[in-house]
RNA sequence: GUGGGUGUAGCUCAGUGGUAGAGCACUGGAUUGUGGCUCCGGGAGUCGCGGGUUCAAUUCCCGUCACUCACCCCA
């Protein structure tokens, strides 16, 4: 076969749906419980939006994303995250100025040029929330108290929750001159992006996992002594919310996250349990309180979170598979195929999921395959049925079958129906 | 971008230097209009693609592409 998806792009075929539906209703379910609103925004973005939100010397915006130019016009990028969209849309809306506290969810496809490996794909799903005018800290502690109430209840155990405080400019610049004059001496023995990162970002040295620059970072003074009484007190106030939520967490000083808009609190979520591979973070976010004004907007404080579907789907229990019809209308005789449409059109108007199975064929071959899609309930129509003004409904799962007058049918289904769902 | 693994039926895989098999799935039947179990039958594969060695390649060699895992990065 010659065409097919491309790298790292895949098809979600029905028999795969019902977990997500799973997990999207869980995550709507969540969040709107907090207040949060969903928001739709473009795939595809003008691409100095990434550049000046997520960072010129990120991964993401130096060699992950889709680029290209739109009729020799625009330079255009597929969105490789929400977070830069939602800002966007934020300033562009001027939606500070209807609400002093705004809250919105997303779900969608990102997009970024990675070499695919297990729970890594080039178009992958996630699904988000920012929350835009509250500095925190209380907020801060909500958020994370409410994933992990949301991963917990898509039965996923086995978790850890890393915080950090990465403080706001202030902070950052004592840091950066500290970190600087640490590395500095070490120069030479860092790897070649290092070098180059002390010189752009000093801040992703700590990040690299070059054996060497791992062990010189390990050594490197902590962002954590370096924050002012502010972020102190910032990171503090979360830390007790979280306390008396008691939302387990632990502080992780080396989080540090790929994307250059984040300030002051950073959280993670790391799924331990097995089957996830080397791509085990199922959710990361943070606060961004600098970016609205960055991008044109009103000085307003933010924070959010990201998490990646497919790996939560990984993580999450296998469920059951529910039949996707409650009944399948069998012609015993094909001359009845055409009425057999019509009794499921009948059957539709009550609500009911109704299959005919107009194949024709025999009664055995068609109960086999009602009893394939695991449905409650076969509906045979026959000549002497049609003589009588009755069907003969047959229960597949107690193997009981009645002959009803087809008036009656519908309510007896349903009947049938809320029975087990007791 | 770097390394490893794997490409044979729709799926999961076996197999042999002489042009192929199993299980599952699909489908038909086991006396006339009744499912799951069992039994019998059926369709389906240019053995990823290209080249080389050979009388002969799905099998050996080389290349290539695809998929996959790890590094990396992140969700």
């Amino acid at each position: 076969m010659s065409l097919r998806a491309v790298k790292g792009m895949r098809d979600i075929l029905p028999d795969e749906i019902s977990k997500w539906h799973r997990l999207e209703s869980a995550f709507r379910q969540r969040v709107e419980a907090y207040g949060f609103r969903e928001a739709r925004f473009p795939i595809v973005e003008p691409t100095a939006l990434f550049v000046r939100s997520i960072g010129e010397t990120t991964d993401i915006v130096e060699k992950e994303m889709y680029t290209f130019t739109d009729r020799g016009e625009k330079s255009l990028t597929l969105r490789p995250e929400g977070t830069a969209s939602s800002v966007r849309a934020f300033v562009q809306h001027s939606v500070q100025a209807r609400e002093p506290v705004t809250k919105w969810y997303y779900i969608g496809p990102m997009y970024r040029r990675e070499r695919p490996a297990k729970g890594r794909y080039r178009q992958f799903y996630q699904a988000g929330i920012e929350v835009f005018g509250d500095p925190g800290p209380f907020v801060d502690a909500e958020v994370i108290d409410m994933v992990v109430g949301l991963i917990s209840s898509l039965g996923i155990a086995e978790v850890e929750v890393l915080v950090n405080s990465i403080g706001g400019p202030q902070t950052r610049e004592k840091y950066r001159d500290a970190l600087l004059a640490y590395l500095t001496p070490h120069r030479a023995e860092l790897c070649a992006d290092c070098q180059r990162r002390m010189d752009a970002n000093p801040l992703r040295v700590l990040d690299c996992k070059v054996p060497r620059c791992a062990e010189i970072a390990a050594d490197a003074p902590s962002i954590l002594t370096h924050l002012t009484d502010e972020d102190r007190a910032h990171f503090d106030g979360l830390q007790e919310t979280l306390t008396l939520l008691g939302t387990p967490y632990r502080v992780d000083g080396s989080l540090v996250r790929g994307l250059d808009y984040y300030t002051r609190t950073l959280f993670e979520v790391l799924g331990t349990g097995g089957g996830l591979g080397a791509q085990n973070a199922l959710l990361g976010g943070g606060r961004y309180d600098q970016m609205v004004e960055s991008l044109g907007g009103p000085d307003t404080p933010a924070i959010g979170f990201a998490m990646g579907l497919e790996r939560l789907l990984m993580a999450m229990p296998e469920g059951e598979v529910a039949p996707h019809v409650d009944v399948v209308i069998i012609a015993a005789q094909p001359g009845l195929r055409a009425e057999a449409t019509l009794l499921g059109r009948e059957l539709r108007e009550t609500g009911l999921r109704v299959e005919s199975d107009l194949r024709g064929g025999s009664l055995k071959s068609q109960l086999r395959r009602a009893d394939k899609i695991n449905t409650r309930v076969a509906m045979i129509l026959g000549e002497t049925e049609v003589e009588e003004g009755v069907v003969q409904l047959k229960d597949l799962q107690n193997k009981t079958q009645d002959k009803v007058p087809r008036a009656e049918a519908a309510k007896r289904i349903h009947a049938l129906l809320a029975d087990t769902k007791r």
